[in-house]
DNA sequence: CGAACTTGCGTCATCGATGTTGCAGGTTCT
DNA sequence: AGAACCTGCAACATCGATGACGCAAGTTCG
């Protein structure tokens, strides 16, 4: 059950056409028994989309990010969120889930996340004179590009990349 | 010939599964056709991929990256590429071609990138304890987000881009 | 031991996408 | 007008993925 769904995500986040058979063999099983489980192949997208979506929720959860400073939360939110994002990469890309539930989980974070990114601004650590929703996509940018690294510290990729997305790559005298 | 290829990227760069079908119909041509032009679907995909590698190098020579200034060659680099990504972006996703030509025309693109973020931080202009590759790594990033705005002008989104790139989006007071 | 459950294997039906071909109608150039 | 060419249309064959079965063998409990 949780090993087709791992394999089913280690096998499509590398060939997103990957076939059920590819899946079941990556799982050790045999392609009639994903069938069983899942009754399509739709089902079976679904069903990452929406363990994805929990362990995702579980992550923001877990770095208080309505009750802690803003930056702090931010680092603690980009390290368990990149921890997720890592082994589930496939599947929270394709969080757009038919179910009402996962939806509603998913725009919750969506809520908080820009809640913070609001708290930030006020707080005066993003600069006043950024778009919110700008940087909001920038940090999802970078989450997305760190998470490529399947190896090393997420705790050490968190504080790189929010020290790029505050700081930038450059050494400050401007143009 | 190039109304095929250009209803091919509108097409499949909203769903990448698309079918010969619709991309046809996006083309305002009968399925035989787009067969009749191009052998197979991996046939056009490479064609797709073929013209768009040489529209991004058109792009970088026309910046001149090894004769100018890094921070000059940078912004239009940047707002040369935006154009060309904001049009052929998946095109440019599956730069991975079989043609050997089109692969030396791509890996020469990406020998002139790196070289100018090497002059770029010879010349102080990125902070020298930053990882080149890194560097490069949050630049393709941040180019793919910004190409995601199909509308706006290239050159006003090239600017925020490289700004963001530089300053980040943080106030300033560091942890 | 015996019942309930799960799994693997082989088989089968179906379906959609792909690619090919022949034919008829329309355009362009000479 | 005639030749060469391109296009749309319809039909066809093929192929791979999907999904549904039944059956035999294995396990886990009682």
């Amino acid at each position: 059950m949780r090993a087709i769904l791992e394999a089913a995500e280690r096998v499509l986040s590398r060939n997103p056409a990957a076939t059920m058979e590819q899946i079941a063999e990556a799982a050790g099983v045999a392609r009639t028994t994903v069938h069983r489980r899942f009754a399509s192949r739709e089902a079976l997208v679904d069903a990452m989309a929406a363990w994805a979506t929990r362990q995702f929720a579980e992550a923001m959860d877990a770095a208080h990010t309505d009750s802690t400073p803003p930056l702090v939360a931010l680092y603690q939110a980009t390290a368990n969120v990149l921890r997720v994002k890592i082994d589930w990469g496939f599947a929270m890309s394709r969080a757009l889930s038919d179910d009402p539930e996962v939806a509603r989980v998913h725009s919750d974070v969506e809520r908080r996340c820009e809640e913070l990114f609001r708290r930030a601004q006020d707080a005066g650590v993003l600069r006043a004179d950024v778009d919110v929703v700008w940087a909001k996509r920038v940090y999802y940018a970078l989450c997305h590009e760190a998470a490529q690294d399947r190896e090393g510290d997420p705790d050490a990729m968190a504080t790189r990349l929010v020290d790029t997305l505050l700081r930038g790559v450059g050494a400050g005298q401007g143009l």
